[in-house]
DNA sequence: AATCCCGCCAACCGCAGACAA
DNA sequence: GTTGTCTGCGGTTGGCGGGAT
């Protein structure tokens, strides 16, 4: 059936509240409280339509309403609740005290999903990277949590967009689709702490209860690019590592060091490329016993124990099993009936993109297959 | 100083569920 | 069961303000 409006809208005002309109508002519903919205203008004599009054107490006038910018406990929890929750801003709303839907949805969509992630899956197969870039779309003014002037002057409004890499952080997948789009043993391993104190960004943080220690295992500092190696490999990681400028003697890379010096060259000559490392040997035997999530061809490598070689897949299949080994297969559960997001683990999912469609092509760094292959079952 | 441009955010709009008659 | 109304939700819009030119 037809919906009738919810007020006869002729001669109504619309726009900004005046202070006296807000005043006259507030009393009313001191005085006689919330609800019967279609009757409050008539009795309250506001020449505005009720659900203008109803939007305007709840957003605005409402006396619990928290103030001011979001904290970072907030965007926390926010990027956590949009994760498991989507746009129910009502429903996130109910969980951050003092906040509106309204609110939420505005800071959301002017702050958190514009202002940092664009990504491309490679391929439907592949390791979907995120970028979290600044550029125009990601300045606040002095309304927001941080301003313009922050930017560096970077903006220009005649120019494309600028497109500055901050970080590079591990696509995940959500509950949703996590499942259409994901080799398994890559989503089933890979997370990330995007809150992590010393702000870099890595691939697949392996809980330190869970490091491997023994004779052959490449993989430390929690990195997962870490894999175990044989000699040869060790020698060429330790050259990877200063060629990228990693800091860390012990065998971390971070993407923001790969990204930073490859995958922005857009000539397709890529650095990984010319260092030979298309191709990456990769110790099967020390590289973790035998999982359901490894692909079949790695599997059988590691029965036979021989030493394979592939591509850089090959680290992320073979260093994805041994989260097997380190039973932490479920660090990506949602917990529904406690409607958690976190386990004991505390392995802090990356959580904003699996329905973010970045369509916008200004936004988008184009990553070239051929820079740096990230796939995750190209070994089957 | 004037104008342009664009992000932010308050407010609006349409839809749908819940409920009453 | 049908119809009408109220309420709430989420997407969208448009004005404002401030930085850029």
């Amino acid at each position: 059936m037809g919906r009738a409006p919810c007020c006869e809208k002729v001669g109504l005002k619309k726009g900004r509240w005046t202070a006296e309109e807000d005043e006259i508002l507030t009393k009313y519903i001191q005085t006689h409280g919330e609800g019967s919205w279609r009757l409050l203008p008539k009795n309250a004599g506001l020449l505005r339509c009720g659900k203008s009054c109803r939007l305007r107490w709840i957003n605005y006038l409402r006396a619990d309403l928290k103030r001011g910018n979001f904290t970072g406990e907030e965007d926390e929890l926010l990027i956590k609740l949009h994760q498991s929750l989507g746009n129910r801003w009502s429903l996130i709303a109910s969980h951050l005290p003092g906040r509106t839907d309204n609110e939420i949805k505005n800071y959301w969509n002017s702050n958190l999903s514009t202002k940092m992630y664009c990504f491309r899956r490679l391929s439907n197969q592949s390791l979907p990277v995120i970028l979290n870039v600044t550029g125009r779309k990601g300045m606040k003014d002095n309304r927001g949590h941080s301003t313009k002037k922050e930017n560096n002057g970077n903006s220009s409004s005649n120019k494309p967009m600028e497109v500055f890499i901050d970080e590079v952080v591990p696509f995940l997948s959500t509950p949703s689709l996590e499942k259409e789009t994901f080799p398994s043993a890559v989503e089933d391993s890979m997370h990330l702490d995007p809150y992590e104190e010393d702000n870099e960004r890595r691939i697949g943080v392996i809980p330190s209860s869970c490091q491997h220690t023994g004779d052959g295992d490449r993989y430390v500092e929690n990195s997962m690019l870490c894999p175990a190696a044989t000699d040869s490999v060790v020698e060429k990681e330790t050259d990877i590592f200063s060629l990228f400028g990693s800091t860390e003697s012990s065998g971390m890379l971070c993407f923001d060091n790969i990204l930073d010096n490859e995958l922005l060259q857009t000539n397709g000559d890529s650095t990984l490329s010319r260092w030979g490392l298309n191709q990456v040997s990769v110790d099967l035997e020390n590289s973790g016993d035998l999982c359901p999530n490894k692909p079949a061809a790695i599997n059988k490598q590691v029965e036979s124990g021989d030493c394979g070689t592939g591509d850089l897949t090959s680290y992320f299949c073979t260093t994805s099993c041994f989260f097997d080994d380190c039973e932490v297969n479920n660090i990506l559960d949602w917990d529904w009936e406690r409607n958690e997001l976190w386990d004991e683990n505390e392995c802090i999912m990356p959580s904003w993109l699996w329905e973010l469609d970045y369509n916008d092509k200004d936004d988008r760094l184009t990553l070239e297959n051929n820079d740096l292959e990230l796939h995750g079952s190209a070994v089957a």
